[in-house]
DNA sequence: CGCTTCTTTCAGAAATTTGTGAAGATGAGG
DNA sequence: CCTCATCTTCACAAATTTCTGAAAGAAGCG
């Protein structure tokens, strides 16, 4: 086998700029969705910061604010490899798209927003009903995420074993 | 009751522009998150652009093109008031967090990528099994949302009646 | 028809965001 | 300690996005 390589760096770096596309479509920003589908499509699901740097021609400096967010965001975490200052990033493979789903923070800052609007603009006007309404729908939807991702978990083993 | 007005307009302007606020942070375009935040603390559900220009302080080219925006994410439908050639743009309570889940389109696409990347980066390479279940996850989801909205629908009639 | 009232389109000014190079930190290893 | 390899921060240039005023389009109504 002189399949050396392993893989197509075009095809996986077309790939790559697709996804990212999809990505950035969906509102990330463009340096941490290309970041993120790089990790995503690497076959150890983790790269360092000068392989990052390569496959996608950005600065380090890119490197690094991009991570950031990511990491903020609960998608990719940071490894050091022992004895060097040479940081991986990896995506957990199940990690990410539970952040993904992991509105919490957000889910609770609209609810409370909404409460205020409704003790603000009278719990009795129509206004203040319908955004009682709309709030009833994110607590709803609070609780059936949760409920939804263990039966992912379930699903997933099913599907691939533990 | 001198109560002619019915509500605080500045009361009214600051829930607008703190609840625009968090839309913006989630992802959404200024104008639009502005828009929308007032329609739905209008008591009526809907206004007209020259109301909508007068309390956001927007000129008309504004509107149009926040009202374009949302009507395409169909959060917002516009109705003509017979015999006039004023709209109005309204958002129906429910109408617009079904569109909210309605990533439908969106994950379709997601869905289609992730197809590409594990036919060409191998489905036998470790990379391509992780794009397998991360695809597996989304359909997992597409399904679950379906089933979640129609659990929201008997729960909401059971709080506030059909 | 043509006037009037609204809405949309468009080009450009202003504001914001993004990515870079360069300088500064941080820590491993001699 | 000093050096080397890395990562991070920062100021700025470039690209992009956002909003506006002005002009053009559309539709009711006399």
């Amino acid at each position: 086998m002189t399949d050396e390589v392993g893989r197509d760096p075009e095809a996986v770096s077309k790939f790559v700029e697709s996804f990212a596309a999809q990505l950035v479509e969906a509102g990330m920003q463009r340096m941490p969705a290309r970041i993120f589908a790089a990790l995503l499509s690497s076959d150890e699901g983790a790269m360092t910061s000068a392989e990052l740097g390569e496959q996608l021609q950005i600065s380090p400096a890119a490197v690094s604010g991009g991570v950031r967010y990511l990491a903020q965001q609960h998608m990719v975490s940071r490894e050091r490899e022992p004895g060097s200052r040479r940081e991986r990033y990896r995506v957990h493979s199940n990690q990410w798209y539970e952040a993904l789903t992991n509105r919490e923070a957000v889910i609770k800052r609209w609810e409370g927003a909404l409460r205020e609007g409704v003790s603000s603009l009278g719990a009795g006007t129509p206004a203040g009903r319908r955004m009682a309404e709309t709030l009833a729908f994110f607590e709803f939807v609070d609780g059936e995420i949760a409920a939804m991702m263990e039966r992912w978990r379930l699903h997933r083993e099913e599907l691939f074993g533990a």
